[in-house]
DNA sequence: CCCAATTCCTATCATCGCGATAGGTTTACT
DNA sequence: AGTAAACCTATCGCGATGATAGGAATTGGG
């Protein structure tokens, strides 16, 4: 499950994109919008001001900017920013790499190579996806809703089983 | 983070799956080889056995076996027969559909619209694979390793854009 | 210059899932 | 019979998570 805040996060971002051009924006206007809680959403875009993504004024007048361009902003980094490393087994990560406890040895052992892939995946998408783009997703797909040409996620699909709609 | 439950599923689904010929094997030798608490693997391989992967037989030279073959066993159905579905948001679960509290429009919320990839993903990577794709791979991969040709998880790669071995 | 709006900071809390253990009951082979 | 194993139910400690409380610092507008 992808925790809280980084939900939170990713629909406040999305939300700054959409209104980059009127200044700075408040906490309590993003967390009315988005449904929020205030003093959470207020913990989550401190930590994205802490960590470059934005900017931030005081006083009347203040709120919450994008520091840098959304076509400029992975959202693998914003995950592992607010939620730390998303690998699914310690082994796996490489800023946090600890080595399973029940691991008897790492070089042989299948839910690693089998997890490994998992993670590559995922990180090929989260990071190879941009907030511009996640914006340009979200238009695109309440477009393409009447039109019922909602295609994505298969670059090149090639003999897919048939039967490959995953449950769960 | 896969859950410890599954994680010691799969080790030991690997190991019944080479000790097929052997007969019924022991909670007591599964936990020993693979490091697992006794207790908690006893439990795992009857929640195993419940879903009919697994077969059992009580007494001395009693034990756990393989019900099925390798072959038939995909992997995702394991991780979820123990530790639940493994969509990232609620609102992605088939069997577990839970509208997301904090998701004001389903229909134009961008963070389903990422977390449906990295989803979608998952799912073609542990449904895909079998009990016994993963044995192979293990065995493959112990080979490869004095060869350096452990390649996988390519299919096609294409023009990537070289810098995209990501992190964490 | 003062007030109010806002960011910023620290502490604290309740809940819940997870990993694990304890202690026993039943089955069945030798 | 005796013993080795599966089977069952209950419980527990712990940490992460999501959230709240209460205030301090900053800064613009009147």
């Amino acid at each position: 499950m992808l925790p809280m805040k980084s939900r939170y996060a990713l629909k406040a971002l999305v939300f700054l994109a959409r209104h980059q051009a009127d200044g700075p924006v408040p906490v309590a206007g993003i967390a009315a919008a988005e449904a929020i809680p205030v003093k959470f959403l207020e913990a989550i875009l401190l930590e994205l001001r802490n960590s470059g993504i934005l900017t931030s004024r005081r006083g009347p007048t203040g709120g919450y900017q994008l520091r840098v361009e959304p076509e400029t902003v992975h959202l693998g980094d914003v995950i592992r920013n607010l939620s730390g490393p998303m690998a699914p087994l310690p082994c796996l990560s490489k800023t946090a790499y600890h080595r399973c406890t029940e691991c008897v040895d790492e070089a042989t052992c299948a839910v690693r190579l089998l997890m490994a892939d998992v993670h590559a995946a995922t990180l090929r998408i989260v990071d190879g996806t941009t907030l511009a783009q996640l914006v340009a997703r979200v238009d695109a797909s309440a477009v393409g809703e009447a039109e019922g040409q909602s295609e994505r996620c298969r670059p090149e699909q090639g003999p897919v089983s048939a039967k490959l709609d995953f449950i769960d």
